[in-house]
DNA sequence: GACTATTGTACATAGACATTGTACAAATAA
DNA sequence: TTATTTGTACAATGTCTATGTACAATAGTC
C-alpha cells in the first residue's frame, strides 16, 4: 500500500494551509526524523495527498528552504540539507515567550487543567529533543 | 501620571493586532489579573493608546464577550464577568497539541536551547496559576 | 424631560494575504 | 533529441484585517 502522507492537514482549522505544511515538517526536521539527504515527496505529490494546489506546498517548501532545511531545484525535487542553526536571538526568545503565554492561556480557557498542559508540554519535549540535550 | 495600557501590541510582527489584543487580555483573565467587576478601557481609548481604530478593538473585545468573559453593552461599556469554563474537548486538546508542537519546533528552529524553553513554560505557568492548582 | 456626551455596533471600502489556474524553465530519462 | 518530471512565476479570485463613517443605546447634566 502507499506510503502515508508525511504530513496531514487540518483545513477549516482557521490556519493557512501552507503554513501548517510548515510547521509540521519543521517540527520532522527538529526531531531527526527527517535527516539530511532525505528527498521529500514532490509539490504535486504531496498537494494531491492533502487535497491542496501545489503551489501552496511549493509555497511551504520556499518558506522551509529559506530557514536552510531544504534544497530546492528544478526537475530534481526537495532534499534535506544539513543546517547549522543560528544562535537565539533576543527577538526569537520574546517572541516564543508572548505566543507561548498567548498559546498556554487559550488552552486554559478551552477547560484544560494545568496538569494536562504539562503532561502534553513534557511529552511533546521527549518527541523533539529524542535523546538531545541541548 | 496616566496608568500604562493594560496591553502592548506589536504592529508589523505578523500576528494581527486584534489577535494580539484578544490573547493578552485572555492571559490576564486566566491569571486573575483582571477579576469579575472591572472594567476595561474603552474600545477608543486603548485603540488610542495601541495605535489602531477602535474598530479593531472592539472586534478583540467581541472575541472574548464570545468566550464569555466579557459583557459588552454601548453607552456603558466592557466588564469582566464571572464565567465558567468549558470542559476540555477532544478538540481543544488535539489543537492545544498541534500548535504547542509547532511553536517549540520553532522555537527550536531558531536556536533556543531545550533548557531555555523548559524555563520559560515553568514561568509562565507561576505566572497564569498564581497558586492555583487546575 | 430635553439635551449632550459617551460608548459599543453596523457596514462599506481599501489593502494585504492565501489559494488557485495556467504557463514556463530547468533537470532527468528514454 | 524528445518527452517527462519537477520547481517557479505571475495573474486572478476570494477571504481576512484594518479603517472611515455613521448610527444606536446608555449615562450624565440642566
Amino acid at each position: 500500500m502507499p506510503d502515508p502522507p508525511i504530513v496531514r492537514i487540518d483545513l477549516g482549522s482557521g490556519a493557512p494551509a501552507y503554513a501548517q505544511i510548515v510547521a509540521q515538517i519543521r517540527a520532522l526536521l527538529v526531531s531527526g526524523a527527517l535527516e539530511p539527504g532525505t528527498r521529500l515527496p514532490t509539490v504535486r505529490q504531496l498537494a494531491v495527498d492533502l487535497g491542496v494546489h501545489h503551489n501552496t506546498v511549493a509555497l511551504a517548501y520556499r518558506t522551509l528552504a529559506e530557514e536552510g532545511w531544504l534544497e530546492l531545484r528544478r526537475g530534481r525535487g526537495a532534499v534535506v540539507v544539513a543546517r547549522e542553526g543560528p544562535r537565539a536571538s533576543a527577538r526569537a526568545q520574546a517572541e516564543f515567550s508572548q505566543h507561548l503565554e498567548g498559546l498556554l492561556a487559550k488552552a486554559a480557557a478551552d477547560g484544560l487543567s494545568s496538569k494536562a498542559i504539562a503532561r502534553e508540554f513534557r511529552a511533546l519535549g521527549r518527541k523533539l529533543w529524542k535523546g538531545k540535550t541541548s
